[in-house]
DNA sequence: GCACATACCGACCATCTGGTATGTATTTAG
DNA sequence: CTAAATACATACCAGATGGTCGGTATGTGC
């Protein structure tokens, strides 16, 4: 079913391909200066296919932003981090291997939807929902783990779980902003060794707990 | 001498004005989607005007990031924070104050350098280094009261002064775009937050310091 | 085998974009 | 008073951009 004659149109081949496509071009140019024509020439694809598969530039966004949720969300499911026994060990890892991803080009290791949402946030509403829904729910991956963590240590706090996960979240998009600018990962990496050490430091005693 | 005759060409009006359009427009629109005309037309100047002040678009980026320096400099030299006596009781007001700020439209109170790099980080180097030395820059402002309260502290710790200024950029550049995403400013000021509670416990115990 | 949907192609178009060329009013130096 | 420089204005252009449209090839249900 799926393997079709060599001519077949291979349904939705060119679709995955631009899509693939929009994630690397758009992480290095921006949104706004992708051209669909970019797009099309990185993916091999012509405008008419671009077209066929999506109504208009905006939506290819919408559908890069779902599409980089679908493949991120499969990364870290797959990563190695998840193995510590001890969930306040699990998110270490975590952090860990965000930080131990951020090497070479830093187009390669920065955040499509942290990027595509600064330029669209206040012009292409459906984008940057898109691009929220992604970076939020990503954080909710790192809720289970903080709340088991908080739970380890009588720390019971409603809505300090969740509240963590954002911020983790906010630290590495700001890391790879600090990066951009000054050009350099290691930028980015040394904010993420802050953040281990405020979680570090968040659950070392266990008696006050995360409130401020 | 500068007040001169009602027909004046008072000189380099048109170029402030296009200096504080650019501030407003690319903030809400990003840089590659604001038009040259946009700005003419939100500075209420000409296309000729435009190109006797900056011979290019990109020229036009540089001068906003170091127009964009100047004047939030003079804004956080200005601004209340500096009043405690105490150089950690300072640090935590720049970061109340950065948190207050944080109100109404999300385009108001973003950070002009921050969306741009990440458009043009790799497009264009000359406005990449203009808005990473604002950045940064703005972080060294931080570093004398950082290094004072560890001073206080016997921490002496090379580079950690300087470390944690920019991780606090980071944050604040991260919180702006979780807020971007989730359309809530609530969000950047809840991260605000954490790293508020990060350099209070940093700074609680004396002997153990903010080495990791 | 026939109607129909899917997948894709490539020419075309109106508009916009950054940028230029030329002209003009005002200020300033000598 | 003159010459040059400054600070604009206006008309214009070549190329790019998002998007449209008619067409073709292939697969699918009946």
């Amino acid at each position: 079913m799926p393997r079709s004659t060599k001519h077949a149109p291979e349904r939705g081949n060119a679709r995955t391909r631009l899509l693939e496509a929009a994630c690397d071009v758009i992480r290095a140019k921006g949104f706004t200066a992708t051209s669909i024509e970019d797009l099309c020439r990185a993916a091999e694809v012509t405008k008419g296919a671009f077209f066929h598969h999506f109504p208009s530039k905006d939506a290819l966004g919408v559908a890069a932003a779902d599409h980089w949720a679908e493949t991120t969300t499969a990364f870290f499911a797959a990563a190695p981090y998840h193995a510590p026994s001890d969930p306040l060990d699990r998110l270490l890892a975590y952090i860990a291997f965000r930080k131990s991803i951020i090497v070479g080009d830093i187009a390669d290791f920065s955040c499509l939807v942290g990027t595509m949402v600064q330029e669209v946030h206040a012009s292409a509403p459906s984008i940057r929902d898109a691009c929220g829904a992604s970076m939020l729910g990503h954080a909710a991956t790192l809720e289970a783990d903080i709340e088991a963590a908080m739970r380890d240590r009588d720390i019971l706090e409603p809505g300090a779980a969740a509240s963590l996960a954002r911020h983790i979240q906010a630290v590495i998009q700001g890391a790879l902003v600090l990066a951009k600018g000054g050009n350099d990962p290691a930028l980015a990496r040394e904010s993420l060794d802050h953040l281990a050490r405020y979680v570090r430091l968040l659950f070392r005693s266990s008696t006050t707990g995360p409130q401020a």
